[in-house]
DNA sequence: ACAAAGAGTGTGTCCGCACACACTATTTTT
DNA sequence: AAAAATAGTGTGTGCGGACACACTCTTTGT
């Protein structure tokens, strides 16, 4: 209704003097124009801070899109899950809106099958990729791979720094330990005397434990930092996920015959294993336990009080904005952050979402 | 590049055996169509599922949408600024992608404002209104008036029940209350004899703290409900907010002669009033201080961990959300979720965003 | 009986952009 | 010197939908 007449392709001809299919080809770098004409136009787009009108866009080019989204292989329920349901929430969102954009799946279960999936996705008609870096070698061979075929790549969870990614899409897992720290140096300050606390890594065994470190690692530099060592008692403890609860059972069992911990932290996403061992075996007083991730069997634990608080770094929320992003940076052409930090949450069960 | 072909108005068209004008008629509900030829294309919609391609009917309509914004006037660095900020980011994305809108800001400090400053908003011509209710009185009178003048509006943060509104935008204040005890419940549970908590409603007097309220309510029946009663002391403290430190200075040092409270809950976004406050007399040890909203001076409050924690439900998101829903039923006539909850946050100093 | 007023329908233009195609002027090849 | 290749440019059509307009056929009024 106002005078706020968006600039079009026509407006920037008549001002260079030219057709519409002169500035057209200067915008996409395509066929043959003049250099003082290529000038002027890119001289002239500048100055009106020339934006494509993205509907146009969209409807005149009948291009699909691919996306190729290449994450670890997972079972209902685990927290994979979550990314992917972002990225088919998104998918279908833009799908909806004219955009035609469909996915090609890859997963994988072992360093090989990676690096094998992402060459694939190399020699496809793939236009972008979304992908969790497993380990730190194949990522880099695979990474290097597409940047010199020129394929455009998100990496989402976990970051390999340096990397010539659009952008990093995740968490920073040394601020995850320190927030733990924070909770349970908070939670537990006013027992008297020594603290013990168990840190447990569950998890399969080789497997990306990069970001478990890391979790680990700003866990215990809180304590440092704030010189709380000699209250507390910290001991780590490394658990082979095997899938059962059983073997889960078994050593929890062993671990607490040693003696009761005040706290407990898990820095995977199998907090619920350990919540079904503390609710058979009942040790009094109950433990803090603190984990990671609104996976359901989580939720579940922490609804009936098992688990006392969650850390989560809005895993669906991740994948939501590696597609977005994705798709704003090939068809819109805009520039992408280079880094999209999520928020790290803490629930509980008075603040459980849904 | 699939066989994904979207279903255009010209498909169902030929299938009803009639010209895209007449569709075009029964889906706008414009214009004469003979009944059984309606009720044909009608059906032909809904068996082949089509959506109406958002590019194209963004890009055929010229038409502006202006949206009506009707919040409480603020202060920079106020709460009502976060909610602000995700409207303006919400509608640069907008504008940016092709679709033409603009908002019509209105605020208000007093009820006859409000009511006042809503009815303006009927005689312009707006098409969408985006409004926080003030009090309940003048919200119900102005919101009759909008649904019999057929203007759509957006509850934010503070629900009518029962309202017509196309959606409710926010939080439970109940369950942020709910929340807050559950973390001050846990955060002293080790401290030994009976607990003193201080419950302070810092406020503009007479100014819409049915929400400051509800809160008060929630914490206090998670504390009925786990019969926790007999273990803590409580003192609601009504504080009204001149807006000058020193008057808060003043009542907090009266208050803090006759005893040591173990924990301060404050109802309002003005906890860091309380924190300087804290910091002034430095009473010792010093007491648990939690409060609400991410704003400025609470932020920096948390990071010298004067305050110990903040609960908040995505302010700004609710702006973002409250814009992008008036759009998608203005322009796609998609059917909006009746209530949309935001997410309620619990941030310390090491989850502090940014 | 004829004009005027509907009821019901089809056609055409435009929105801003992508892309194929056609065209001219100049240079290179044979 | 004629033919062919190439650089550089303009035009036209279509994407799916909105909306103005024109048109036919029936009903109503006088």
């Amino acid at each position: 209704m106002k005078n706020g007449r968006h600039i079009r392709i026509k407006d920037i001809a008549e001002k260079a003097g030219c057709s519409i299919g002169t500035v057209d080809r200067v915008i996409h770098n395509r066929g043959k124009v003049a250099e003082p004409v290529r000038q002027r136009i890119l001289r002239i787009i500048k100055e009106l801070d020339y934006k494509p009108n993205v509907n146009a866009r969209v409807l005149a080019s009948k291009q699909a899109l691919t996306l190729g989204i290449l994450l670890p292989s997972y079972k209902k329920g685990e927290y994979w899950e979550l990314p992917c349901l972002g990225i088919s929430e998104a998918m279908e969102r833009y799908n909806e809106q004219g955009y035609n954009i469909e996915a090609r799946w890859f997963t994988y279960n072992s360093p090989e099958k990676f690096h094998q999936a992402g060459m694939k996705m190399i020699t496809d008609e793939i236009d972008g990729i979304i992908l969790n870096p497993a380990t730190y070698k194949e990522s880099v061979r695979l990474v290097r791979s597409f940047f010199q075929n020129n394929k455009p790549f998100i990496l989402i969870d976990s970051d390999i720094h340096g990397t010539p990614s659009l952008s990093f899409i995740g968490k920073d897992p040394v601020q995850s330990g320190l927030t733990v720290a924070k909770l349970i140096h908070q939670l537990t300050r006013h027992i008297t005397g020594n603290k013990s606390v168990w840190i447990i890594n569950l998890s399969i065994p080789s497997n990306q434990n990069y970001a478990l470190l890391a979790r680990e690692i700003g866990f215990m530099s809180y304590f440092a930092d704030k010189q709380l060592r000699d209250d507390y008692s910290f001991q780590s403890i490394d658990m082979d996920d095997t899938g059962t609860q059983k073997v889960v059972d078994e050593q929890i069992g062993k671990l607490l015959a040693t003696g009761n911990p005040h706290a407990i932290y898990v820095t995977g996403s199998r907090v619920h294993n350990i919540a079904d061992s503390l609710k058979k075996f009942k040790p009094d007083p109950k433990p803090l336990l603190i984990g990671h991730d609104l996976i359901h069997k989580n939720m579940e634990r922490v609804k009936d009080e098992t688990i006392d608080f969650l850390i989560e770094e809005e895993a669906r929320r991740q994948g939501y904005l590696a597609v977005e992003s994705m798709i704003r940076s090939l068809t819109y052409k805009e520039v992408i952050q280079k880094k999209q930090m999520m928020n790290l949450m803490i629930y509980t069960r008075e603040n459980l979402p849904l």
